[in-house]
DNA sequence: CCAGTTGTTGACTGATCGGTTCCTAATTCG
DNA sequence: CGAATTAGGAACCGATCAGTCAACAACTGG
């Protein structure tokens, strides 16, 4: 009952989801928001309650839409190193084509790091990721694709934190042969 | 000539840098500048300008004390592996006491990406970080102590990578064994 | 002691911040 | 058709933002 809402609401969140991610919180202001989204600050507040609101439902959106495509790609993967390998390559050249972005995980957990909520939800999808890597990893190491001796689990904790390393080399030098090195090198740990 | 200075100014630079890491450089107002470093308004900015100036002082002023530690700590070191290990797990610690900080230069990285200057400083910090590793990993090839096989600058270069990785998991997700065992697996990857 | 120079102080500036309010518009249910 | 409900829109709110200014204070060289 009432009226009938005249924006898309998963389409708003997801421009939020940009400016937010280019920008960060702190410097994105709700004028951007109103310009950004293409609504009016009330149908805004109406809609979303607050800034921080937002925030924590295009953060979730980052991490539902992110996470699922790392999961899908290593469940989908015959042989797990080759499908790591690329996974993290294809990072790199998301780096190399746009420094600024970089990861809005990342981003979330630095310039968010006092507010729970925010590294509540960063934790969590942390946790999705070394799982769905320690998971496959299982599998390499029951088909003989990785030693006996390694421990998925740790192997899985070390990629999760190479990787978000990664994201950040990516903003602060994004070379391609100093990244491109960095991923072999830690591919190699694998072995 | 003229009236001279009442306060430290390299002592107020040190307080901005506390600051401007734990809130980064946004969520920092000039007024929390006025109050933390003792100063009134129009002496802060006859000293150093403006906020921005501010901050890239004190940006300057991380990179290097930390530069030098590190570059400091591998110098001294008999044995390489070792002391990147004890270097990595000190880095631990400190996120598992305090993980709301961090590391400054990730931090910098991260919400000011868009800023070419503070992404040159990061840029160039990392720079003699990775020379550091790599000449000292050079240094432990020559003595026998890597495989002679292993690219010392391809190794540091991910050692670089790592350790940004390891700062975003320390705020992230401050979990001492999820931690410790990322950098075992990472310290294994230079045999 | 005085002119010149520089630092200190606190009030002040216009702009922008996140958020609210009030009125109107559009819908559903009875 | 109303009554009830919800969205849209624009003006508006106090607070805070980064930065400035003019008067005053403390120093040096002549």
């Amino acid at each position: 009952m009432g009226r009938p809402r005249t924006f898309d609401i998963d389409a708003a969140v997801d421009r939020a989801m940009t400016l937010f991610w280019r920008q960060g919180f702190e410097a994105t202001s709700t004028e951007d928001l109103v310009e950004g989204l293409g609504i009016t600050r009330g149908s805004l507040y109406k809609a979303f309650g607050s800034k921080e609101q937002l925030y924590a439902m295009a953060l979730r959106r980052y991490c539902q839409h992110h996470a699922a495509g790392l999961i899908e790609m290593l469940d989908r993967a015959e042989q797990v190193r080759p499908a790591i390998r690329a996974a993290l390559l294809e990072l790199v050249e998301a780096d190399l084509a746009d420094p600024v972005p970089g990861c809005l995980l990342v981003n979330a957990a630095t310039e968010r790091s006092a507010h729970a909520d925010t590294v509540q939800q960063v934790s969590s999808t942390m946790g999705q990721v070394e799982s769905a890597l320690a998971g496959a990893l299982e599998r390499a190491r029951a088909r003989g694709e990785i030693a006996a001796d390694k421990e998925p689990r740790e192997l899985a904790q070390f990629l999760t934190t190479f990787l978000q390393g990664l994201r950040v080399m990516g903003k602060a030098r994004a070379n391609r042969a100093f990244l491109e090195n960095a991923v072999e090198v830690a591919v190699r740990a694998l072995d």
